[in-house]
DNA sequence: ATTGAAAGAATCTCAAC
DNA sequence: GTTGAGATTCTTTCAAT
């Protein structure tokens, strides 16, 4: 578990929020047999503790016009300039993650773009210009086939 | 464009949204200029062509206890058996997204773990097992950068 | 598509346990 | 932590434009 302590009704709030993050309260308060003040309470103290980092809402990439995805894995070639190369990728704006691994390569990035023209020109133009970057390698994603949330199941039984 | 026609007030609610997906249609209604009713319809119609996936919430995995996460890269060795491993790989409930890719791995995937040995244990005893599964690379991520949603600024301009 | 109106439902606070 | 009650605000539908 984490530093904030979370109880099984916590658990099964965060369950049915994930499913549907505009669920009513009172609706959660039935399924969970509490009142709806206590879930409101609950959820509160989620959002100021930081288990829940926010309600968002999910789109649909291509309804916007990004028809192209892909995870660039990026080397840089200076390692104590590793903030000023997120907060370099940051700018991007079709850079949507940003993570620093280990192995072969020390970022790894998600981006969207319209077409395999903007692709290039972010990659070439944009992220290979960022101060650090030193060379990329690139998978365009040729379907999303999941994607979700960790479960909400109890680890410490 | 997608398919589906999104005006500029539709982006401006998905805007809105993506920052909070709980906020009050009315209030939407209020920066936008236009009624309620109007927003209700606006978000019903989204939901229903598809531009709208869904209102999620964003949990920090850490306080559900997941400790560990990691890119995989995954190699299969018979290509017409995607859908089958999609599906091997949908019931590792440690596997949070998967998506085919072009290049060196095939299949790419982000895993949750509680700590590096239920890591290996996740890759060893069920990724590696999927049947067509034939090699993993993994980038275990040191840190989460930043995560976000592509812009909904009008690319048609 | 948008509107206002209206009924029903939800949010949020608070004093009390 | 939880509760019910109450004031406020929101959701949802609908007939009309």
């Amino acid at each position: 578990m984490g530093k904030a302590t979370i109880d099984a009704t916590d658990r099964k709030i965060l369950s049915l929020l994930i499913r549907n993050a505009r669920m009513p309260f009172l609706e959660i308060a039935r399924e969970c047999g509490i009142s709806g003040a206590a879930i409101h309470q609950r959820v509160k103290k989620m959002e100021e503790s930081g288990v829940i980092r926010g309600f968002r809402l999910e789109v649909d990439p291509t309804a916007l016009g990004y028809n192209v995805s892909a995870m660039i894995g990026i080397r840089i070639n200076d390692p104590s300039m590793n903030f000023e190369i997120v907060d370099g990728l940051r700018r991007i704006p079709e850079v949507v993650e940003c993570h620093f691994v280990t192995g072969k390569y020390n970022i790894w990035t998600r981006v969207y773009c319209v077409d395999h023209e903007h692709l290039m020109h972010t990659i070439l133009d944009h992220i290979l210009r960022v101060p650090g970057v030193s060379e990329t390698e690139t998978f365009i994603s040729l379907s999303d086939s999941f994607g979700r949330q960790v479960s909400v199941r109890d680890l410490d039984q």
